[in-house]
RNA sequence: GCCCUCGUAGUGUAAUCGGAUAACAUAUCUGUCUUCGGAACAGAGGACUGCAGGUUCGAGUCCUGCCGAGGGCACCA
């Protein structure tokens, strides 16, 4: 199923380039690959194209004859989606959508529903790394991020036709936990019996482990002696030391059950959960496979993965003691991804700070001879920011997702309090609605950012509630559902569209039309450049144009039946793409707010 | 020192592979309510898009240099 910008692109616009061609009006071979179309300003139509403007420069004309050549062979197409086609100064092509095209559009929508938007499968697969909480640490703020753009992709693209395999890299491996295991055996542990052990254990909270690592950190700097018992216990953590086990299992089995509480309360569900020691056993395959290949050298003791002329700085394979990397355990990965799920394209939603060391994956794996390094992509998300600086575990100033979501949920009870629509439910369905509307605000705050851009963390924006925020895209689906339950009239029957055809239909009527027909251009543009804030930007500048349209024409008290009946539908036609949209995002949409 | 990312009204952001008068929210000021849910709508003011060059018919976007912020550069992940 193509959509309309695409069939503007690659049919009809090839078709009055390769016409204009056969004329020897221009050369031949001219490459359309490099003409776009372009959604111009209010008013100026739906679709523009500046084709003209770069074939004037090629043959040497006025661009503006150019443009009326196109718009000729465009025009003699008959083409059935567009009403008008109009030239501009200094030589833009812009085309409107006719009233044909955006009845169907309409028609559409109320048929296909939830599925408005989305493709067939397409028999490819996408495997994709996100939220990658780490054991043993309370689920902060900067997971956050991760979290929520990697459902996002992950959900876009299933909406797409791509078969998605979502991935939770569990951070339960490395040096750190030599660190914490170290402490909870010295502090805690030490001197007791087994049993004493095993109950010690089981009553651990993950507010406890935290304080112990930062009071490791604290501790090592007066002596750094202890980085090197930290380093012992890692190394009979990798050797399988019984009592390292134990506390090692404790731990990540608190982190779980802490974990879980938390997605929960964000509706996130992870295909699967593995963690990074599950990689452990695989990372010798991938040493002796590079040693084969004669990438990997020795340097300092530790083994190294070496990039010819120098492409990359190199990446250690196997630290000087033996012990594994997270180079090696994430190469690991891959292979074992690849011979699992053989994905098309693999996507790491993880922090940019990773930037480097995700290249170096990247050119290894394609090195290696597995996949070509454009089948990989990394979305580099910027971090939140205190206004001091990063936020940071080892110094124990991070800010805990959990208190950030139970704010949003009492902020948004408060509001609750105050609607009078509200005020006759019941105090747990109040609590069931605030809670969607808190978490679907910190959702959208974040989603609504590019993910390159850092966000500096502010209680009053994160928590915004009005303007340009989730509840107010919430809102103007609650608002239009509630006018659809005030009528029993059924908007779908013959005629619906008598009033677009006799052109009966005011600007503000068009745009919101105009708006909902972009959704599937908008869920495909999303998907290629990994950008699920344009879809924020689609669902809010669709609510603000069904907002202008409510504003000024009344709807069940419309003059005329027809027009009750194709505003009706337009309030339905908003309302599905508006949840669509919300879906795709992750977002819930309460009953009443 | 080298490398990567980011710099847009007071504040927070948008602007898709270079397109038209740089858009939106917030804050400030002014309006709209005997009408379908005011968490709404309309209007006003507010920007040499960090600075200086360059490429282009056209630059917030690409290139060069500088300034500023953040991150990275082998035994943390």
């Amino acid at each position: 199923m193509m959509t309309l910008k695409e069939k503007i692109l690659g049919i009809y616009l090839n078709n009055a380039v390769r016409q204009l061609e056969i004329q020897k009006v221009i050369p031949f071979d001219f490459d359309l690959a490099k003409i776009k179309i372009d959604y111009p300003s209010f008013g100026r139509g739906d679709y523009a194209t500046s084709l003209a403007l770069q074939l004037g420069k090629l043959i040497g004309k006025d661009s503006m004859d150019v443009a009326e050549l196109l718009k000729l062979e465009l025009e003699k197409q008959n083409l059935k989606e567009i009403e008008k086609i109009e030239v501009a100064a200094p030589g833009f092509v812009n085309f409107f959508a006719s009233k044909e095209f955006l009845a169907e559009e309409l028609r559409k929508v109320l048929e296909e529903k939830e599925g408005y938007g989305s493709s067939e499968k397409n028999g490819k697969t996408l495997l994709i790394d996100y939220s990658a909480v780490n054991i043993a640490k309370p689920f902060g703020i900067g997971h956050l991020r991760s979290t929520i753009i990697g459902q996002a992709i992950y959900n876009i693209y299933g909406f797409s036709g791509w078969k998605t395999v979502g991935i939770n890299h569990l951070g339960d491996w490395g040096t750190q936990y030599g660190k914490l295991t170290y402490q909870i055996f010295e502090k805690k542990l030490k001197g007791k019996s087994i049993d004493q052990i095993a109950e010690i254990l089981k009553g651990f909270t993950i507010a406890e482990l935290e304080k112990l690592y930062v009071e490791f950190h604290q501790e090592a700097e007066a002596k750094p002696e202890l980085e090197d018992f930290a380093r012992q216990w890692f190394k009979k953590l990798e050797e399988g030391d019984e009592m390292a086990r134990m506390i090692w299992q404790a731990c990540i089995k608190i982190s779980l059950e802490e974990f879980k509480k938390i997605y929960d309360l964000l509706g996130v569900e992870i295909d699967h959960a593995i963690g990074e020691s599950f990689y452990l056993d695989k990372t010798e395959a991938v040493i002796k496979e590079a040693e084969e290949k004669k990438l990997a050298k020795e340097s300092e003791g530790a083994l190294i993965f070496e990039y010819p002329d120098e492409a990359l700085p190199p990446a250690m394979l196997l630290k000087s003691d033996k012990a594994s990397t997270y180079f090696s355990r994430d190469l690991a990965a891959i292979e074992y991804r690849i011979k699992e799920w053989h994905p098309d394209l693999f996507v790491y939603e993880v922090g940019a700070e990773q930037s480097l060391h995700l290249k170096q994956v990247f050119l290894a794996a394609e090195l290696l001879g597995w996949e070509k390094k454009d089948q990989f992509f990394h979305i580099g998300h910027g971090f939140y920011r205190s206004a001091e600086g990063k936020f940071s575990t080892r110094k124990g100033n991070t800010i805990h997702l959990e208190e950030v979501l139970n704010e949003a949920i009492t902020r948004a009870e408060k509001l609750i309090d105050n609607s009078v629509s509200a005020k006759d439910l019941k105090p747990e369905e109040k609590k069931e609605i605030a809670k969607v509307i808190g978490v679907g605000a910190i959702k959208y705050n974040d989603l609504s950012q590019h993910y390159s851009k850092e966000i500096v963390f502010d209680w009053d924006k994160i928590l915004n509630l009005k303007g340009n925020s989730g509840p107010y895209l919430q809102y103007a689906v609650v608002r239009c559902q509630s006018i659809l339950e005030k009528t029993s009239e059924n908007w779908q029957r013959p005629g619906l569209c008598q009033l677009l055809e006799k052109n009966e239909v005011s600007a503000e009527e068009r745009a919101v039309l105009g708006a909902i027909s972009k959704f599937p251009e908008i869920v495909a543009e999303a998907a290629r450049t990994f950008s699920p804030n344009l879809l924020c930007n689609f669902a809010f500048d669709l609510s603000q144009s069904y907002n202008l349209f409510y504003e000024k024409l009344p709807i069940l008290k419309a003059e005329k039946e027809e027009q009750k009946i194709f505003r009706l539908a337009l309030t339905k036609a908003t309302a599905q793409v508006l949840k669509n949209s919300l879906g795709l995002l992750g977002i819930e949409v309460p009953k009443k707010m």
